[in-house]
DNA sequence: CGAACATTTGAAGCGCGTCAAAGCCGGTGG
DNA sequence: CCACCGGCTTTGACGCGCTTCAAATGTTCG
């Protein structure tokens, strides 16, 4: 449930690993590349700023952090999470201001990967550049989702479906058992995320834990049956494109995921 | 207004051109590739479907395409539409399934880009490669923008930015004159855009029009004052990342539509 | 002219928001 | 050890924005 011996760049590796064939000498070059100082933002503090311009890419080691937008009257909405291991959007190196914001949820521990690093990497190591594609699009896929889920599911779907995400996402990279994990938000957060009320947000998670659906106590979220969370939430896996995770990887819940929606 | 003497190649050509400076022999590249027969595909018919192994790149001649994701009991979302000029994601090329379908709105006239013409384009044309990432990363703000507009904005707000969106990025490839341009779409369209009902997409378009906001009539949307159509839609181009496009071809709306929000 | 589809309108209901106050919990300092 | 404080969670009452259902009115095109 620590991040422990999991270092971050390690976990960026066996992901990276895991969309292109990474040679030995590719590995290599990112260990070489991750040999950066490990920076700490405070919980509730933002990391970079909407409009701001940034040099580096962030590399999530440890703690959660989330992307967010503000409308000019405050409103706020998280668009994303970025879990230990998670990196920002290229985006940083391209475009040329932030459309977005990035802010710790929890004290986080990060690391800039400068954008020279990146260019060089890419040029040099085809696979690399690759599996950064790949990873993108993945991100994209994930985007199209929020967007859905936003848009057509109920504050039940909706909860559950971000609840479901994070159960997998945390799991692939060992921050849960498969039945429970550590979920550092607060009601607010979810609402934010959710687009809907931390009112009801609580109203809504009484709902689910009234139908055993989960349990929440403390910072400690447990979904006992996540197959039934998935069908009471219209949960589809498949935009986390995490076939080839399962693949290696199989057991229980994960696969299970997927399975139930390879019958189509 | 048609779409005549722009051949959708020429548009391609001119945006990548917008996201990296391309040598001519880049363009020649680009040109030469897409001496590609040009498709069909009727008005409501699937182009692609969510699930199928897609093994080329769709790119928009003519005619309005959207993306969409459907949840199992039918409720629908559109997540993006596709204007003459785009491409979908590469999605196609790197993902092995497509997680959201693409269905043409309007008669559509498209090419398919084969995966292999795109990768060798971006092997040995590197300043490609860029455009590609480029664009690629503003396709990711637009749906983190998508994502925002659902889950904070109410009705009026959401179909104000939608079709302030629309009237710039159809500027931008000259089918827009900066005051009005053809909308194709239904009202059920614009619902399962902004995740509205289209009963309720009636009465929101009303309350724009009595307002003065908007005129629209047959398939003809005017904005006479896009400030202020902006303004009551808590409206930020930023997302869309164009500010080089109004560096170059700086007159009207254009210009003002990010002016406006220079200040901050 | 008629069928299929899009827009418009009305009436009624519910999901979620708003407002406000009351617990609750961990942390800090006296 | 208790008093206190700020932030998070929980609860209740009420209201509104949007949905639902149903039917009428265009509109387009064989």
């Amino acid at each position: 449930m620590h991040d422990g011996h999991h270092s971050g760049g390690m976990m960026l590796i066996r992901r990276l690993g895991n969309y292109a064939r990474l040679t030995p000498e590719d590995e290599a070059a990112l260990q070489q590349m991750l040999a950066l100082p490990i920076r700490l933002a405070h919980a509730r503090r933002d990391i970079i700023a909407e409009g701001a311009v940034p040099r580096a890419v962030f590399l999530i080691v440890s703690g959660w952090a989330c992307q967010f937008k503000t409308l000019e009257d405050g409103r706020r909405q998280i668009v994303g999470f970025l879990l230990p291991g998670d990196s920002c959007d290229l985006n940083n190196l391209v475009l040329r201001r932030m459309d977005h914001s990035i802010g710790a949820l929890t004290d986080v521990r990060y690391m800039e990967i400068p954008g020279g690093a990146i260019q060089r990497l890419t040029r040099d190591h085809p696979r690399i550049g690759k599996a950064l594609w790949w990873q993108m699009l993945v991100h994209l896929s994930v985007q199209r989702e929020w967007t859905t889920n936003l848009g057509q599911r109920n504050a039940m779907e909706r909860l559950g479906s971000l609840l479901c995400e994070l159960a997998l996402r945390l799991r692939d990279v060992g921050l849960s058992n498969g039945e429970c994990y550590d979920l550092p938000l607060t009601q607010t957060d979810l609402a934010d995320a959710t687009g809907l009320t931390s009112v009801h947000i609580n109203r809504t998670l009484q709902q689910l834990r009234a139908s055993g659906l989960i349990s929440l106590s403390g910072r400690v979220l447990r979904i006992p049956n996540f197959a039934a969370l998935q069908e009471a939430s219209l949960f589809a896996p498949d935009y986390l494109h995490r076939a080839q995770l399962e693949a290696r990887q199989s057991h229980g819940m994960a696969g299970a995921g997927a399975a139930d929606h390879a019958e189509r």
